[in-house]
DNA sequence: TAGGTGGGCGCC
DNA sequence: AAAGGGCGCCCACCTA
């Protein structure tokens, strides 16, 4: 067990508090006033590699990082478990902050949690001027002893988990998930390797040459708009307009239930072909042209900002820039340093592997031994019919009932009842307003009036309560899987991130570093002569996430990997 | 004018 | 007969 430190920044300049203490949380000395932090920090990193206990990581590693010879090998983030520790105890949403479990530790009333920053709320006035790290702690409470009590009061709830394997599932959790607050911290300061030259030859051949008047339309998506106009009798209209988009195809005899791609694609008119090329050009103007670089991609690098844990099924989100959805064409863009390499890296069907080992459906794990599960799965049980395979699973597992599903699901039902009964058992503890949990044993949010959709044509009650209850089945199906196969990526991450500290690396400077992840991939910006080593340590990592999140498994988690300059070269 | 909502689509 | 899970972002549009 690696020794615990707990640490406060002093609320101005750059000196701080050190305590060490005991697994339990007990101090083992009195508090260290340090004139410099980082410089604390940094020493006793290399001498013990302690496990630092604080307040949160997105608040208080960032500005550390900049003066750190090397990374933080291990955290306790406060802020983070005590969401997981709330959520476990029934209580899911209830404020985490700091003051939120000192408050609660000492009977006072309970601070609301501040928006998140960059969030609609945030620019409400002067609060988070004077709460520049989100404590909410009350006036005058010292910061390192709330920190201390409150992560006593959590090693004791930890503790006080009762079933010894469901206890060291959680705590696993809250370590992998404390690794993924550093691990983000660390990727939102390297940044995403981002080749502003490409991105932009990349914007004009697709747009036209860059405006010189902000806010006006590229050349050729406004020609695009002329064409489309043209094709439908001439008259003006706003193609981003949905209602007048509909009422000019009405015009020219061409009814439209909406504007979506996929209705347009079925209809055999020059309009609609334009119309969709418009749509698929204007979205990666608007986000992710020449505004998004000037915002997120300046200097070499993009720098998301990913919230950890901000996916109830334990995925990250991502605050602005869009870091989650870059478009497969601007991969492009995704460039290498000179004599760097990228290893990228994603786990093959990842969400049936995790079907298959949370079920211990023996026939399901036979086809996730290794190599392409849908193809297994299609010479088992569909004639080869590797698409029915695919599209049947993915059913099962999101809770579709539509379409020619039915007979699919049947074949599934009768080879792997194993399997199919874990989803149909979590969507009936959904649909009776239950709670299911992950792998690891993150919650899934309590059945609320969020899933009572009020919006639809009127009918009963009973109408109302059934497709409400519907709803919830098919969330609860899918998050048993999403969730877990989270904990799992995150268990990756943590390994990883571990893996690649241990690589030996004349300086700092030439380390192996994540630059990216993203659900079930992650990429690792890398000196070229260490790529090898780094597809290794991927491998080693995924393997280890396996035994530490599945123990005893059948089932194969195999990563497709490539060593590249250029994301859009890999797969 | 600002904020909220819904359509639509990008990613998994 | 049928209503496929999770997000973020941008737009038009409506309301206060």
């Amino acid at each position: 067990m690696a020794p615990r430190i707990a640490l406060a920044p002093d609320p101005h300049g750059p000196g701080g508090r050190l305590r060490p203490l005991d697994d339990a949380g007990t101090p083992l000395g009195p508090p260290e006033p340090v004139p410099d932090l980082a410089a604390a920090v940094a020493a006793r990193e290399a001498a013990e590699h302690p496990r630092w206990v604080w307040a949160a990581a997105d608040s208080g590693y960032a500005p550390l990082l900049p003066r750190l010879p090397d990374r933080l090998a291990r955290c306790h983030d406060l802020r983070l478990v005590e969401a997981l520790l709330l959520a476990h105890e029934g209580r899911f949403g209830a404020p985490r902050s700091l003051g939120a479990g000192w408050a609660r530790l000492h009977g006072l009333p309970v601070p609301a949690d501040l928006p998140e920053p960059g969030s609609a709320e945030a620019d409400d006035g002067q609060d988070t001027l004077f709460a520049p790290d989100r404590l909410q702690l009350p006036p005058g409470t010292d910061p390192l002893a709330a920190v201390v009590a409150v992560h006593a009061e959590q090693q004791r709830r930890l503790a006080a988990i009762a079933d010894p394997a469901a206890r060291a599932r959680f705590r696993l959790l809250t370590a992998a998930e404390s690794a993924g607050a550093l691990a983000a911290a660390e990727m939102a300061d390297d940044g995403l390797p981002w080749s502003v030259d490409v991105h932009d030859r990349l914007l004009t051949e697709l747009l036209g040459p860059r405006p010189t008047v902000p806010g006006t339309q590229p050349r050729l998506l406004a020609e695009l708009a002329v064409e489309l106009q043209r094709a439908l009798g001439g008259r003006p209209f706003n193609p981003d307009s949905h209602s007048q988009v509909l009422r000019a195809f009405a015009d020219a005899g061409i009814p439209l239930a909406s504007t979506r791609s996929w209705e347009l694609k079925t209809i055999d008119h020059p309009a609609a072909r334009l119309l969709v090329r418009y749509k698929e050009l204007s979205r990666i103007h608007v986000a992710h042209g020449w505004a998004w670089q000037d915002a997120w991609a300046r200097g070499g690098r993009f720098r998301p900002e990913y919230v950890v844990g901000g996916v109830v099924s334990g995925r990250w989100a991502s605050r602005g820039g869009g870091a989650l959805q870059i478009p497969r064409i601007l991969r492009r863009a995704v460039v290498a340093d000179p004599g760097w390499l990228l290893v990228v890296a994603d786990a093959a069907q990842l969400e049936p592997r995790v079907l298959a080992a949370l079920s211990q459906d023996a026939g399901l794990a036979r086809t996730a031994a290794g190599g392409d599960l849908y193809e297994a799965l299609a010479a088992t049980a569909f004639q080869g019919d590797r698409d029915k395979a695919k599209l049947g699973l993915l059913g099962a597992m999101y809770g579709q009932t539509s379409g020619d599903i039915g007979p699919l699901l049947a074949i599934l039902r009768t080879r792997y009842p194993a399997a199919m009964g874990y989803v149909e058992a979590a969507a009936r503890t959904g649909e009776d307003g239950g709670v299911v949990a992950s792998r690891l044993g993150r919650p899934c949010p309590p059945a609320s009036a969020d899933f009572l959709d009020l919006t639809e044509a009127p009918e009963t009650a009973g109408d109302a309560g059934g497709r409400s209850a519907r709803a919830r089945g098919r969330f609860t199906r899918n998050f048993v899987i999403q969730a877990s196969a989270a904990d799992w990526a995150l268990a990756l991450l943590a390994a990883l991130r571990r893996r690649l500290a241990e690589l030996p690396v004349a300086t700092a400077a030439d380390r192996p570093h994540l630059v990216f992840f993203q659900h079930d991939e992650v990429m690792v910006h890398t000196p070229a002569n260490l790529a090898d080593a780094v597809a290794a340590a991927v491998e080693a990592a995924a393997d280890e996430a396996r035994r530490l999140v599945f123990g005893d498994t059948p089932v194969r988690f195999p990563l497709s990997t490539a060593v590249v300059e250029c994301y859009a070269d890999a797969k």
